[in-house]
DNA sequence: TTTTTATGTTCTCTTTATGTTCTCATTTTA
DNA sequence: TAAAATGAGAACATAAAGAGAACATAAAAA
């Protein structure tokens, strides 16, 4: 993937921040308009562009319906450029807690992969035995699958997330707490969609 | 390679430190307003004597998007500026064992104190019920006073380091282990040279 | 269905931005 | 004083960006 221009740039970082203005996906034509050009063609050139590097893509197939966004596009982005983006809170039992404005932290190239990766802060003691604590800032590595052993952000049922030891079977996955409070969750693997692997871990015991 | 001059020293110390004030790789005459120059021409020479010198490097191959800092120069950076040094590993019942030659590991703000810091690595499983495991990087504050309750790095008899949670009393120096196959130790307060604070934690997962 | 319109694609051409190479003058340093 | 360093500015080459025409085809309308 070759380097994006400038111009090429400000296009997607306009597209990441006013994705939403849009009643539906943009088409070339009133993506022009919003960003004062003229020429259909030209644009066409920055869009083929940031289509090649895997930012944006057709909003279905190779009909005429505008463009989007990929999955997880701003993330990645952001990933290759500096520091991670801080997305919310994972507690066990609940969806993400996203944050309104993601931001984002700086984190030591020891404690990521060379996948993309995002920071979550802990809420609950879960997976206190492993050493993961309430307010803890976990770095996960952005992936659909995983080893036996791993610990993972899975979203349950399309609605919990939380963050255990995974252990997969052929008809069931179980995840486990490290917590001997608490039980293992025995699912099955339609129920269960990994989000991304434990890569690293961080602790301030300043108080806030 | 051959000595930088004074000029050119300078341009890539206003580099390294402004390189994030810019929105996009600064061009050569967005440097110029930068730095107060007039003239292009005369900033390529040292931009070119930066390149050479392997400091910068154009954004994009040859491309005409702007230079940016190598990874190299940016790692010295950080190795300088933002990083802390890491010292060595300490295990309870040993001296710390210092490394040959200190190195520096970038660290989050958010795991540092406003103090002087250095890294840690711990050997052992003395502090495992505080969630501080074999092979845990820890921010240690230097300072040489703690309020009970804190987890320090104590030398003992001018000899052994460990890390432990403190309880100072008069007369006495009690240090906690947070394991509970490990006994509490008690020390006359002459004894216990308290080193630093834990301030920071962090933990990688990938296999090395 | 057929026709029309909307949308994306491809192309050429022009303009602008950016880096590069000069010369020359001035300042700093040995 | 001589040499090196620095800076201004002109001239140039080329990458990047933009305009606009022409076309293909999906979507919508008749």
């Amino acid at each position: 993937m070759t380097e994006l221009t400038r111009r090429q740039r400000q296009i997607f970082e306009f597209l990441r921040d006013n994705y939403e203005r849009f009643a539906y996906p943009p088409t070339l034509d009133e993506l022009c308009e919003s960003l004062g050009m003229a020429s259909r063609g030209s644009l066409h050139k920055h869009i083929s562009a940031l289509i090649d590097a895997g930012l944006i893509e057709p909003f279905s197939g190779s009909k005429q319906t505008g463009i989007r966004l990929t999955a997880q596009a701003q993330r990645d982005y952001a990933a290759c450029e500096h520091a991670l983006p801080y997305v919310g809170k994972i507690a066990a039992g609940k969806p993400i807690e996203a944050l309104a404005d993601v931001h984002y932290l700086p984190v030591p190239a020891l404690l990521k992969s060379d996948k993309p990766c995002y920071v979550l802060q802990v809420k609950g003691d879960s997976m206190k035995e492993a050493g993961i604590f309430d307010g803890d800032w976990v770095v996960i590595e952005q992936r659909d699958y995983a080893r036996n052993g791993e610990i993972v952000v899975a979203l349950i049922d399309n609605h919990e997330a939380t963050l255990k030891y995974i252990e997969q079977s052929p008809g069931k996955v179980l995840l486990i707490p490290a917590n001997s409070a608490m039980t293992t969750q025995i699912y099955a693997p339609e129920q269960v969609q990994i989000q991304g692997i434990l890569v690293g871990q961080m602790r301030s015991y300043r108080a806030h």
